[in-house]
DNA sequence: TAGATTGTTAATCGATTAACAATC
DNA sequence: TAGATTGTTAATCGATTAACAATC
C-alpha cells in the first residue's frame, strides 16, 4: 500500500487541479462523520452519493494522490481518513496569528474546531488602543505595530486576517515581512503577495451574493413556469 | 440598450453556469472599486487584469446577461455597475433572519456591509435562555421556539445559520416552514432542504483545509527544486 | 476616417463521466 | 469461485481562450 507522499513520481509535480483540491475537504468531513460512528469501510458508490457526485470521479480524485482502497471491497474508512487527513496537513500543528480583534476575529479565536484539526492561534493582534492588552480565550491581544518583530521571535505558518478592508494589504505585507507562508483572509480585497506566499479568501459577502443571485434565479424560473 | 432581464428570451431558462456566478460578486467589487474613485469608463481588458482572466472570459460572461458595452469604447463604469447589482438583487430591500447568536452569529449581525446593499437582518434567534432578550445591534434576541411562527407573521426571504453544526439541521427545517427561500449556512453540515430552496454554504473550516494543503504543496514544490 | 474594443462564433483545453480489465 | 469494486484509460462534456466581423 502506497503513502500519499512521492511514491515514485505518482504525483505530478505541480498539478492537483483547484476543483479536486476544493472537494478535499468534504471527503474529510464525510470520512470524520462515517468514523465517528464507527463505519468500517465505504465504497466510491456511497461517498459520490452523499456529495452528489460521480463515483468515477470520488475515484479519479483519490487516484492522483496513490492507491487507497482494494477491488471488490471499497476503502477502510480509518485508513482513507487518515491519509486524508496527511494530504490536507491536518493533525500536525499549525501555528496561525490572527490579525483585527474586532467581532468576527473574536469569533475566530474562539472558535475551537480549528484548534481541535491542529490550526493553533498562537496570537493576536489589533490596531486599537481600547482593545489591546484585552484577553480573549487566555490570549492577550497585542498591538499589531509589533507583528512582524513577534513573528520574526515567534515564527508561524498562517496569518489571518480580520481587519477591515482598509488596513488589509498593510497587515499582509507585515506578515509576509514576518515570514508567514499562507494569508487567510477575511478583508473584502485582493492582497498583492509575493508568489511564494498562498492566500485563501473568504468573502462573506461575495457568498451572499451569490445566494442572492441563485434565489433571484429561482424566482425567475417560477414566474417562466408559469407562462 | 437592453436590460439585464429577458430581451426575448436571450437569458437561457435556467443555465448560468455557476462558475460564471461566482465570478459577478467579483465584478461587482471591482465596478465598485473603480466607481469610488470616479472611473469613467473601463475595458474587458482592464477588469480582466483586475480579476487574472481572459478579457475574452470577462465579455463572454457578461454577453451572457446582456450587450452593456460599446465597440471601441468598453464599459462605463456606472451603467455596468448599476446592470451588475439588477443581476445580483443588490440594493433591492432583502429580509433576513438569524438563528444562532453565538460569536459568529453576533458578528454577522453586527457586519455593516450586508445592510448597504440591501440585506437586512431583521430579528435574531437563539436557544439559549442566558442569550435569549439580549439586545445585538438594537435587535431583540428571541427564542428560537417561536422562529416559524414568527416567520409567519414577518416573512423574510434568508434565513443565516450559525448554530452548532447538530443544531442546523432542524433550524433549516423550521426556515423552510415558515418559507424561507434561501438558507445561508455557517454550520458545517449539509443540510437537507426542498428542492424550492437555496442553500449557500460558508465552511471556514473547509476553507482553512484548503490553505493548508496549499501551504504542504508549496513546501513541497521547494523541496522538489532543490533536488 | 482610423483605432479601439465589443459581442459572438469557432477552437482549444481541462474536467467529468463511462467503460472495463485487474483483482480482492 | 462468483460478485463486487477498484484504478485507469478512453469518451464526453463543458468551460476557457482565440479570432474576427461589426461598429462606436
Amino acid at each position: 500500500m502506497s503513502t500519499a507522499n512521492n511514491k515514485g513520481g505518482k504525483d505530478k509535480d505541480k498539478g492537483i487541479p483547484l476543483t479536486v483540491v476544493k472537494r478535499l475537504p468534504v471527503y474529510q468531513r464525510l470520512l470524520s462523520e462515517l468514523a465517528a460512528k464507527e463505519v468500517e469501510r465505504v465504497s466510491s458508490r456511497e461517498l459520490a452519493a452523499r456529495m452528489k457526485i460521480n463515483p468515477s470521479q470520488v475515484r479519479q480524485d483519490l487516484s492522483l494522490f496513490g492507491s487507497f482502497g482494494q477491488q471488490g471491497y471499497g476503502y477502510r474508512v480509518n485508513y482513507l481518513l487518515g491519509e486524508i487527513n496527511k494530504i490536507l496537513g491536518i493533525n500536525v500543528e499549525t501555528k496561525m496569528v490572527l490579525v483585527g480583534s474586532g467581532q468576527l476575529g473574536r469569533a475566530i479565536a474562539n472558535y475551537n474546531n480549528f484548534a481541535k484539526r491542529g490550526f493553533i492561534i498562537e496570537a493576536l493582534f489589533d490596531c486599537d488602543p481600547r482593545v489591546i492588552g484585552r484577553t480573549i480565550n487566555n490570549r492577550i491581544v497585542r498591538d499589531v505595530q509589533g507583528l512582524t518583530a513577534y513573528l520574526q521571535a515567534e515564527p508561524a505558518e498562517i496569518g489571518i486576517i480580520c481587519t477591515p478592508a482598509a488596513a488589509a494589504q498593510e497587515v499582509a505585507d507585515q506578515l509576509v515581512a514576518g515570514g508567514i507562508k499562507g494569508i487567510w483572509n477575511f478583508a473584502p480585497v485582493a492582497l498583492k503577495v509575493p508568489e511564494t506566499v498562498c492566500v485563501e479568501h473568504v468573502h462573506l459577502g461575495e457568498s451572499l451574493m451569490i445566494l442572492s443571485f441563485k434565489l433571484k434565479q429561482m424566482n425567475a424560473e417560477r414566474i417562466n413556469q408559469k407562462k
